[in-house]
DNA sequence: GTACTGTGTTGCAGATTCGTGACAAGTCTG
DNA sequence: CAGACTTGTCACGAATCTGCAACACAGTAC
């Protein structure tokens, strides 16, 4: 089983760094956000698999946070704790009607939290990037998100390489070729949709070198799926 | 781009009229409620793509409604506006955690409540592609009748699936050739009714593969209707 | 029954979308 | 600079989708 990696957006950096400091010993991988823009750009680039949430953020409350996180699709099924003070307790039904999955009054025990934290995740469905490594050979390695394909990496350009790294922290969904571009090659390029089928062409004969077929799906008229599904 | 249709909730009458009147000139399609009963009916029904709601109403608060709504899976994604009194307005608050999308305080103009109405729709209806994928899969939540059409290539090329996931938001509605085109070709094409047939045709025909008979339904002389009932 | 209307079914040609190989320009390395 | 490697485009054929017409069948009115 990889590590479970937490995100945790908390802006007084003592407690963050404290949370930190006990999650990573129990053997999560974790990353910080200090407030929610922070906390969006962490997300854009990678999902965690579970997200702890101050109630009080400078920029926007953790509460709506929670609630924006809820409503968008692409991160509607991250778990999500809030981290609330004593005083802000009687906010927890607010809290919970907000869609948090959890929360945690201050101050608690890192033995607390960790409960919380693994009951929340024992309850969410892993049916994802997890899965995903663990049943193929495919090697992500969390950390530093690299992707190794094989004893070597071979055959793959590093765009190649950016798209099934993207591909295998996005899995079972459909990406068209518009939102492709934007999210591996990013932001403004000029770059013809077309482009995107050549590169999915040399990704998946990259792919089928080590006998990994059907796992970047054409979806006529939509775009592209990378699916650990035998289908 | 299909018309949208709006559920009026809302007790006097003459608001309700006058706000109906607003949205259909402005390209919406309308129904209406003047209690919460007649709301739950109505949603029973056919599901809109939003829901106007008045903050006071006879037998349920406006407020109330909106947290039913929002509790129950399977309306839980119905975007709401709240419509409260001047006074009222304190409470805005309370609304917007009892899960509404946006509240507009009366009086208001129609041009300011069709901007509130457009940016919530903007807000909850993704991409027509994003919302395949969420259909894609295919789940129908049709109450308790959970209905799944294995994963891709069911043979269904692009109409037929904007046809299913059309009926699958609109069911036990029975709806002309004339809607169908409205609705799932979209305004200003010209195509041949007979058309519809066709695609029905191949609609049930991929249905029929996994088992699902019988629920797209001809109703002679008027159109067709899609029915999740066993009938 | 007969005529008539509405719907089911099938085949097909044009249109759209995708897969694939080739290629020139760009980048990096030594 | 040569050579190896990447990368974005293009062109062409293959696969698929789409709307239509034509025929078959069912229901209805007389």
């Amino acid at each position: 089983m990889p590590a479970k990696q937490v995100l945790i957006v908390e802006d007084e950096r003592p407690i963050r760094e404290m949370i930190a400091f006990g999650l990573k010993r129990a053997g999560f991988e974790v990353r910080e956000a200090e407030d929610c823009r922070a906390a969006r750009a962490a997300l854009a680039d990678t999902r965690p698999d579970l997200v702890l949430v101050d109630w009080m953020l400078p920029d926007m409350s953790g509460l709506e946070l929670t609630r924006a996180l809820k409503r968008d699709r692409e991160t509607r099924e991250l778990p999500i704790i809030l981290l609330t003070a004593r005083a802000e307790e009687s906010d927890k039904v607010a809290g919970l009607e907000g869609g948090a999955d959890d929360y945690v009054t201050k101050p608690f025990s890192p033995r607390e939290l960790l409960a919380r934290i693994n009951a929340v995740l024992r309850r969410s469905t892993p049916t994802g990037v997890d899965e995903l490594i663990e049943f193929e050979g495919l090697v992500l390695d969390q950390g530093s998100h690299r992707v190794m394909v094989g004893p070597r990496t071979v055959g793959l350009g590093p765009t190649e390489y950016r798209m099934l790294e993207f591909f295998m922290t996005h899995p079972e969904r459909v990406y068209t070729r518009d939102q492709l571009l934007d999210r591996i090659w990013g932001g403004n390029v000029y770059v013809e949709e077309r482009t995107i089928d050549v590169h999915i062409r040399r990704l998946r004969k990259a792919l089928e070198e080590f006998g990994y077929d059907r796992f970047v799906q054409t979806v006529r008229g939509s775009g592209y799926r990378f699916s650990a599904r035998t289908v």
